[in-house]
DNA sequence: CAACATACATACTTGTCGGTATATTAGATG
DNA sequence: CATCTAATATACCGACAAGTATGTATGTTG
């Protein structure tokens, strides 16, 4: 049997963090259990105390770094890339996981916000956050989108971020509800093809100006 | 103080499920604690496990009478109004809970269903009952549109019923975690304004057939 | 090397939870 | 009214949870 290094607190906190994630994950934040963490990692209590003042705090930390981490790689660098608006989320939204375990699982966002945004207000604005973020960078690509005329300008950017977050989510739930990836690939086709009638018809691409827009009604989501 | 009558198994049954229903609906199944259920209701524990076998029990009793109702109330039974099938469903959106503390706790049966559905097996079934009957009354609905003309017929109705499902959901998470009736009022607004988009246009009303089909693109949603 | 703070280990405390054993009483039935 | 069962009450149990007290070993620094 491998005798790891001993003494290693930055491993140590990491492989807590990472086990208490998939436990958090599995049965939610009120029902992990510390031990379950413990034994999983081969850590005693001592050691985890050490690093982690309460759950609570072990909680936070996993919203901060763990799940923060995967909302970056899933969503914020790739809605950097380079290439249309409309066709860099179509790629986020396909390569979105889709493997049963994925989706058993959902989004861990979701997840935990469910649960915890209206126990505990530490929780619930660590999550409002991330939510806010996602938000956030989706909104100023289709902003970049709109500018060069890509991206339909009678759609309020905001207010369509929101929106494909709410889809995302929603067919996540779903999908880990009926425990069936096939519920999940039918939702992101249909996702990508709402998306799709986000785009700038043809004739107003760069910076065109197309047609007036009506005074009173306010501005639309893009169906 | 008013002696209530002693002696009313119904109506003691009734109260249990009600106060578990509020309690697991504020806490989650797991961690909603037997004792609080007692103490809302001033009945002791040999009453409550008098009619339930176990909390399991109570939990499932819970979706089999309380949320099913709801959904019916709610859903399937404003889904059999008269009137045009797009209007029946803006209706039932708009007419959906918007007071702070319905948006807090947002759908019950979403929730239950992120909690348990990937632990218990027993409440995942009864849960994706009641969705399955949610999804195929409003696609029941939308095959009556579309027979009548006044839906679109380029769209698959099992799974534009999903779609609408989910939006529903996903809507719900983000305002409950956003804990803003104003985050719940935008996302109908873009619900509604997408389910415009599903109604057929003017010149295909009543039966008329409209364009060929493309042969290799599968139906699409109504964006 | 001495001294010390950090990292980890073990055993324990305290409290709460779901559940049960058993007693009691209300009300229907003959 | 007598009897019997369904309904309700009380006291308790064992399990397990989070968290702590306290001890030991390790690596670092003066």
């Amino acid at each position: 049997m491998r005798k790891r290094r001993l003494r290693d607190p930055d491993g140590t906190r990491e492989r807590l963090l990472q086990a208490a994630f998939r436990e958090v994950r599995r049965s939610g934040f009120q029902s992990a259990g510390i031990n379950t963490i413990l034994a999983a990692t081969n850590v005693t209590k001592g050691a985890l105390y050490h690093h982690f003042d309460s759950k609570e705090a072990l909680g936070y930390a996993i919203v901060d770094e763990v799940i923060a981490k995967l909302v970056r790689d899933r969503w914020l660098l790739p809605l950097l890339s380079d290439g249309q608006p409309i066709d860099i989320l179509i790629g986020i939204v396909r390569r979105l996981p889709t493997r049963p375990a994925d989706v058993r699982e959902s989004c861990p966002l979701l997840n935990l916000a469910q649960e915890m945004s209206p126990l505990n207000e530490q929780f619930r604005k660590r999550l409002e956050r991330l939510f806010l973020a996602w938000q956030e960078g989706i909104a100023t690509l289709l902003r970049k989108g709109q500018s060069q005329g890509t991206v339909r300008r009678d759609l309020n950017p905001d207010e369509t971020a929101s929106f494909l977050v709410a889809m995302v989510e929603g067919h996540a739930s779903l999908a880990k509800n009926a425990q069936n990836a096939k519920v999940w690939e039918v939702g992101t086709r249909n996702i990508v093809g709402w998306l799709q009638s986000l785009r700038a018809p043809r004739q107003s691409r760069r910076g065109g100006r197309r047609m007036l827009k009506k005074p009173v009604l306010r501005q639309r989501q893009g169906f």
